[in-house]
DNA sequence: ATACTTATTCGTATGTTTACAACATATAAA
DNA sequence: TTTATATGTTGTAAACATACGAATAAGTAT
């Protein structure tokens, strides 16, 4: 993390965090991908993206790291789900705050600025 | 952007690359900041963060370039607030896709994986 | 044991982001 | 016109991210 971050409101270093995790078109490939098969294998998940198994390795430990997957070693195989808990937290959260700021925009009335 | 990103749906392209907006904490304070105060001078937002006016100004460039954030010079000022309509184009992109993810998501009862 | 398969880690090259001092620009006041 | 104020840009160093081949680990078969 770069030095500053660790500054700025708890809860938004938090969501900063989660919104990293989604700022890579692989990582949301895999989550998308997992949620619509519900278990997935490594190999299968690396099949499905234009990127090395090396690579698709290293985006799976960065979701793992946030808990928001799970890996288990089945045979030869690792099995991928998502963690539900994980995810529907991170949900209810983007959702606080996009609620936090409609509040307030729904009074704004104009595209443009109206400073004075 | 990295090269390979171009190779994934477009649709997962658009999300990340608004998710990076919200990858660092200064934005996502920027933009709570305007959504609660409307409209602000951009020497008010560096006031606000811990970060020097420059580094300030270049995620205000960032918001900016994506057409988040709307600047408008008023005299010696540069009075800065929230472009309503992609603010909501782009809730409305991380709804559909938790939406998207959540209805398969219900039938997963455990947590963890059932692979075999 | 040896070879095969699957998945991860390591090393490394390249590209991007963050952060700020210093410089440049542009308006207002003295 | 000079001076002060507000903002934005440029250059640069350090931190971080992406991508992959090669090496590694660990289970499976022959």
């Amino acid at each position: 993390m770069y030095a500053k971050t660790t500054e700025f409101e708890l809860e938004l270093q938090d969501l900063a965090k989660f919104a990293k995790l989604f700022s890579h078109p692989a990582r949301l490939a895999i989550v998308k991908l997992l949620a619509a098969k519900k278990t997935c294998f490594s190999g299968d998940i690396a099949n499905e993206l234009p990127l090395s198994r090396a690579t698709v390795c290293q985006h799976l430990q960065e979701l793992k790291n946030a808990n928001l997957i799970i890996g288990e070693i089945s045979g030869l195989n690792v099995c991928y789900c998502l963690n539900v808990v994980i995810w529907q937290e991170l949900q209810q959260k983007f959702t606080v705050f996009f609620q936090q700021t409609s509040l307030n925009i729904n009074n704004i009335t104009a595209i443009n600025c109206k400073c004075d």
